[in-house]
DNA sequence: CTCTGTTGTGTTACTCTATAACATCTGTCA
DNA sequence: TGACAGATGTTATAGAGTAACACAACAGAG
């Protein structure tokens, strides 16, 4: 049974909003989307959002208090997960480098200090906003 | 002339304010740090801040939406900044590492896209609070 | 010197993001 | 079956950030 067969209602819902997107939205713009399924309270949304980040099947982009669908829900390895954001389309990519991976844990070992989540975040303007700019 | 000796009132309020704390502040409790110097709206604070995250004596930790002073002020060499956040005590660490902004600049150029800010920011546990823990 | 444009200020009101507190419901497992 | 864990629904509130408008301070051009 996958985890994401386990899900509630209300992550479902959630869950499915995020990935009928291509882009981020914000909680209350799934809040939004979701009022003829029932929902009414931004605790709701919160709520579900919380379990689903748990599970790796939603990101958090913290330059944009935003949330995507995990683009490679499958691969539950915990990477140090990297988001490129176009600022023009709102697309994002998701990728992962074990150099910048390795460099920041180092960091962090030669400092003694202990990470629990990282934030990697570029924004600025992707190809395609680039050449239809 | 240095950028700092031409700041406002309000703008050296606020960095005053940012130097004095060892940890990181958010906007409004800089304004309450600031209400005894006559500060009494949001706007004042964010507007000093707008321009002191220009000039790069401060920066946005957006995983926390708080500032800090910056810990270089005198080298604007617009480096990608990286910054570790002990979620214990509160204290920052900033720092650069060339090889990582090399390898995202790498992900950045081989997908045409034009990064425009960088975010790189690892929560955790700091020595001292790990021992004292 | 004065006009004019740019930048900063002060204030009110508002939007957006997120959580507290409390009651209820539902399923699981002993 | 009953007790606990987790999910739900709701109201109210806290925290973060912006819009719009009027006014002040100051520099440079004429």
């Amino acid at each position: 049974m996958t985890s994401s067969s386990s899900l509630t209602k209300n992550q479902k819902l959630v869950l499915d909003a995020l990935e009928k997107e291509k882009g981020p939205l914000s909680a209350y713009s799934i809040l939004d989307r979701l009022r003829d399924d029932g929902l009414r309270a931004p605790l709701q949304v919160y709520r579900a959002l919380d379990k689903l980040l748990d599970l790796q099947l939603v990101h958090r982009l913290e330059s944009l208090n935003a949330f995507v669908a995990c683009a490679h829900p499958h691969c539950h390895a915990s990477h140090m997960i990297a988001f490129g954001i176009c600022e023009t389309c709102g697309q994002v990519w998701e990728f992962s480098d074990d150099v910048v991976r390795d460099r920041l844990m180092g960091w962090a070992e030669s400092h003694d200090f202990k990470p629990s989540k990282t934030t990697i975040e570029m924004k600025g303007v992707c190809a395609d906003c680039r050449a239809a700019g």
